[in-house]
DNA sequence: ATGTGTTCCTGTCCGC
DNA sequence: TGCGGACAGGAACACA
């Protein structure tokens, strides 16, 4: 369920509290998420410092000083909630465990992260860091959408012959990174597209307009996510989601809000997902 | 290679 | 209040 401005959210909010920490102790409290964790993980963390904290597309890279990297994915509900009092802010106890309290980090300052996650979608592994970018899980992975190899031209190359629907060809990480079914629709809505538009046949000039508003969607989404980080602390430590306003993404029946346009949001099915578009100004 | 459907898992919500 | 079904922010995998 996170997608790149929440993983990006969530990267910030853990930053402070961790980054140059070290791991006193990983409680690894069942073998697996969506795959085994991988062989000794609880030892392979315990006594290691985090010299720095990653994003890519909608990973948590986190480097440890023994030269490996843990990653980590948030799947469709996983959730990191911190507890302690790592900023010096107040005082109180970490909470007991609870259903669905997976994994639990402690650090040397006190803060204990705590990896939540209902559906168990998540997943963790552990990678070289010096050959990160060789990894099962981010190789195939495309260019990050707020980079500069992320382009119009690319995505061109990238979108033409292909056959399939918009929506699906962005949802495709291959092609682009990060994006999930909420900023798919947010971005398709704001640039007019339809989400059944084959990617072959969109024009020059569309993919021109939907590219920088596909940065304009995540980047206005990382900064409501990041005001409300202040204060986090009032939201029990947890990251993972956040509120946001959506101009289509579950607004099924109600009215367009694009000016001068009389239509309404409607939702469709599409590779199984929900989309939610305005048939009227979106082509 | 490209496109599509299925699958993993739990929780919540809505209609009867 | 209970029950069944639809649905949920992901993505690997199997198969046409």
């Amino acid at each position: 369920m996170p997608e790149l401005p929440e993983v990006e959210t969530v990267r910030r909010g853990l930053l402070p509290v961790i980054e140059g920490h070290t791991i006193t102790n990983a409680d690894v409290r069942r073998p697996d998420l969506r795959w085994p964790f991988p062989d000794n993980m609880a030892n392979r963390l315990a006594g290691q410092k985090i010299t720095s904290l990653r994003r890519r597309s909608k990973y948590l890279l986190v480097d440890l000083a023994s030269g490996e990297t843990l990653i980590i994915h948030l799947g469709m509900s996983g959730r990191l909630l911190i507890s302690g009092d790592p900023l010096g802010n107040f005082h109180h106890e970490h909470p007991a465990p609870e259903k669905h309290d997976h994994v639990v980090f402690d650090f040397d300052n006190g803060a204990r992260v705590t990896f939540n996650d209902p559906r168990r979608f998540g997943a963790m592994d552990l990678g070289a860091t010096e050959n990160l970018e060789d990894h099962k899980l981010i190789r195939d992975i495309g260019p990050e959408p707020l980079g500069n190899t992320f382009n119009a031209s690319y995505l061109a190359d990238r979108l033409k012959g292909r056959q399939t629907p918009m929506k699906t060809a962005l949802l495709d990480q291959k092609i682009v990174a990060g994006l999930g079914n909420i900023y798919v629709c947010e971005a398709l809505y704001r640039a007019r597209i339809s989400p059944r538009r084959k990617a072959g046949n969109l024009s020059r000039a569309k993919i021109e307009i939907l590219v920088p508003i596909i940065r304009d969607v995540l980047s206005e989404a990382i900064e409501a996510g990041g005001s409300s980080l202040k204060d986090y602390r009032q939201t029990d430590g947890e990251l993972g989601y956040f509120q946001h306003n959506f101009r289509a993404y579950d607004r099924e029946g109600e009215a367009c809000q694009t000016p001068e346009c009389s239509g309404k949001i409607d939702r469709i099915v599409q590779s199984g997902r929900s989309t939610f578009f305005c048939g009227r100004c979106q082509r």
